[in-house]
DNA sequence: ACCAATCTGCTTTTT
DNA sequence: GCAGATTGGT
């Protein structure tokens, strides 16, 4: 293989296979490049596929890593090129057992942690508003990145009326996590390194198999992390790893810079290259965001370099308030679009989640289509946290949590009285809530009242057909079954609200989900389904085949690029945001975001602030942002094209001509919503959707039928042999004969 | 047990 | 400015 398209230091890496390395990859130095071909030199060298491990931070740097090692080399099937999580994940799964766990376990995300916590605090008669769950939470992800359990934790800390909280909370906790067979995502790679701790087996099993191990955006690693991988490479050595101390950007989740910093001494004999000629950015850019990051006094020296031109100068625009500071984003985006520019080429990237509503406004009153890569919110809704509830317990009956969320939705009269008598009584029985109610003898359906006792028993039948034949039945069979026989979607559909109509919405779009999945997976099943909604990222999600705009957080943005980058909010107590200015390492922290911001920018960079913002209900007078003032003046430009006059910002930065609103071409604003269903019809082209009362259908599994009734979203069919089913309209395989 | 109306506290950042 | 929690009425 020829290493042509590589330089000489990219070249080095990739030839250097055996013994520690450490690559120092500057941004957009061309690290997954390196990467890549060092697997695919590895391969070459004779090395067996199943010998490589790769982890990195995302399922979409994974997936893209193994693309590009496939296009090099083909297939990667024994390949682990994955994140920390999934690792964990998988090896979990094989060997729960020697930690005491069931392999069906599932995951807690973090609300499902927060829940759980209030839960705890409530029995215990601790005040949720003295101790906020998050804050409890917090002590408790720290203590596990020490692998401190709740008696260590007890002995080390101080002795006042918090600590004792938080112990009788973390001890709780932690029990209740064991008893419901539960992992949160701290847990995943805390047993998994117990695991490896304790089992020499499973761990001469690794070693011996992973002869070759890259670990990716190492700066970002925590500290168990660290002790995985070491342990894992204990045995060959040959372990690489790649990162940048300076966008190291998640410290406050407990990545531990000095696991960079100190690589060399872990590893006397380890080699150091680094990769400072940047490929991406032009020339002003590159000055722009170094002239910022040198700010920083704790950081390896380096400065990245580049052949490419200077480019154009880094625009400042300082609005009148947050609004209008969307609307000029919004302008310039319009503007460059129409001169031939392709939308897929802009990014907004912002401090915080809640910055793009205005944008997502603004962008739509100017008919620009956009996608936001936001927190979770989709998996977030209610809805889908229910239905995933009902999922869960299949699988894991052992979970009081999800029990305890859906057991009273759809409405069968079970409230938190009823509800706290089954536990008694589970609890009694030594059985799990759903345990004891599925139970042959039926001993806890008769205790509840006639009112509820129907409408629990239904549920209750439905969940255990399905959990008895899930091995027959596909995901979305399951899902199918679920929110049909549950009666969830019925009561959506009784409620006859918009809400309403927007979550069966909802719903629908998330078969959309499963099919994908489906289409993905090698063997699909419920549980990994599951997992794998948990720990995915909301950059898995992104979407290039639209032509639209991407807005995310800044910490999203990581590891991506984009030819034309807005940052805005550059405001001091935004970003930096106001806790940065009493703790100098988080200030440190704030400038390495704002340079992995920077960095994104291939060609063009805007950084607007808004003198007057509002937040939280309050509207204030802004600052302009510290990092804006370490910028080198002689970069920066006010005179974008299309600017406002009179702008006049401290900086002293020019501002050019006024060009408003009333020229805007009028294009159809962007309907987010009716967009998903369109995605949703397409992507559910196997259906046939203008079904009507009497028709006859053909089902891939149940056969035909007679169609019985027909709504918005639901199709009742009598299946001659398969018995009566309600599918989802436009989804379910339902061909019209 | 359920629903509607009022109230609070919150914003970093995510696997 | 909103979502989630709390409260009070049925």
């Amino acid at each position: 293989m020829s290493f042509d398209n590589l330089n000489d230091k990219q070249q080095e890496a990739v030839r250097q296979l055996d013994g520690p390395l450490l690559i120092l990859a500057g941004a957009g130095s061309g690290k997954t490049s390196t990467m890549t071909h060092r697997i695919a030199h590895m391969i070459e060298e004779g090395i067996p596929a199943w010998n490589i491990l790769a982890v990195t931070f995302t399922n979409k740097a994974a997936a893209e890593m193994r693309e590009r090692v496939e296009s090099l080399i083909g297939d990667t099937q024994d390949m682990w090129i994955l994140t920390f999580h999934a690792m964990c994940l998988r090896m979990l799964h094989i060997y729960a057992d020697r930690i005491g766990y069931d392999s069906n376990f599932v995951i807690y995300d973090t609300s499902d942690q927060k829940t759980l916590v209030k839960n705890i605090e409530k029995e215990q008669g601790i005040s949720d508003r003295e101790f906020k769950p998050q804050y409890i939470l917090s002590v408790i992800s720290r203590c596990k990145e020490k692998e401190m359990g709740p008696e260590e934790y007890r002995r080390s800390a101080l002795e006042g009326p918090r600590e004792k909280a938080v112990y009788a909370v973390y001890k709780e906790y932690e029990s209740r996590l064991r008893e419901n067979n539960a992992m949160d995502f701290d847990d995943l790679l805390l047993n998994c390194l117990r695991l490896l701790e304790s089992e020499t087996d499973v761990l001469e099993k690794y070693q011996n198999r992973f002869r070759f191990i890259m670990v990716d955006e190492y700066q970002d690693t925590n500290h168990i992390q660290y002790r995985l991988i070491s342990l894992l490479a204990a045995k060959h050595h040959n372990l690489c790893v790649v990162g940048d101390d300076d966008q190291c950007i998640y410290q406050w989740r407990g990545a531990d810079i000095s696991n960079i910093l100190d690589f060399e001494k872990d590893f006397p004999d380890a080699k150091v290259i680094k990769l400072e000629q940047n490929y991406r950015s032009v020339g002003n850019i590159l000055a722009a965001a170094h002239s910022v990051i040198r700010h920083n006094t704790s950081r390896k020296q380096k400065e990245l370099w580049t052949t490419r031109e200077d480019g154009e100068k880094i625009n400042y625009y300082r609005a009148d308030n947050d609004r209008e500071e969307a609307d000029y984003v919004a302008r310039q985006i319009g503007y460059m679009n129409r001169s031939g520019r392709s939308l897929n080429d802009f990014a907004i990237l912002y401090r915080t989640n809640a910055q793009s509503r205005l944008f997502e406004e603004a962008l739509s009153r100017h008919g620009i289509p956009y996608q936001v890569l936001s927190g979770m919110r989709y998996y977030d809704r209610k809805e889908i946290k229910d239905i995933m509830a009902y999922m869960r317990l299949i699988v894991n009956p052992a979970d009081d949590l999800s029990l305890t969320r859906v057991i009273n939705e759809p409405k069968r009269g079970v409230g938190p009285k009823s509800l706290d008598k089954l536990a008694a009584f589970a609890r009694v029985r030594g059985q799990s809530i759903f345990e004891a109610l599925i139970d042959p003898d039926g001993e806890m359906l008769d205790t509840l009242p006639g009112r509820s006792y129907d409408k629990v028993k239904e549920m209750v039948t439905v969940m255990k057909e399905c959990r008895e034949q899930r091995s027959d039945m596909s995901v979305s069979d399951i899902y199918d079954a679920l929110l049909v026989r549950t009666g969830y979607l019925k009561s959506l559909e009784d409620e006859k609200s918009v809400e309403a109509e927007s979550r069966i919405e909802n719903l629908m779009e998330f078969k959309t989900v499963i099919a994908e999945y489906e289409k993905s997976a090698e063997d699909p099943t419920v549980e990994e389904f599951m997992a794998q909604l948990t720990l995915a990222a909301e950059v898995d999600n992104m979407d290039d085949s639209q032509t639209q705009v991407t807005m995310m957080t800044m910490h999203s943005a990581k590891g991506l690029e984009f030819p034309v980058v807005f940052i805005p909010g550059l405001e001091d107590g935004l970003f930096p945001g106001s806790r940065a200015f009493d703790d100098d390492d988080q200030m440190e922290e704030e400038r390495r975001l704002c340079y992995v911001g920077m960095t994104r920018a291939k060609e063009l960079l805007f950084l607007t602030s808004a003198e007057v913002r509002t937040r939280y209900g309050r509207t204030d007078y802004t600052r302009e942002s510290q990092f804006l003032r370490e910028v080198d003046k002689k970069l920066l430009t006010g005179s974008a094209v299309y600017q406002r006059r009179g702008q006049r910002s401290s900086l002293g930065v020019s501002s050019g001509s006024r060009d408003g609103f009333a020229k805007e071409p009028a294009y159809k604003p962007f309907d987010a919503l009716k967009y998903a269903k369109q995605q949703t019809r397409k992507a559910a082209a196997g259906g046939d959707t203008d079904l009507n009362q009497g028709d006859r259908v053909k089902h891939g599994k149940f056969g035909e039928g007679l169609v019985i009734s027909v709504t918005d979203s639901i199709v009742t069919v009598a299946f001659d042999t398969a018995g009566i089913k309600k599918l989802a309209k436009g989804i379910a395989p339902l061909k019209k004969l």
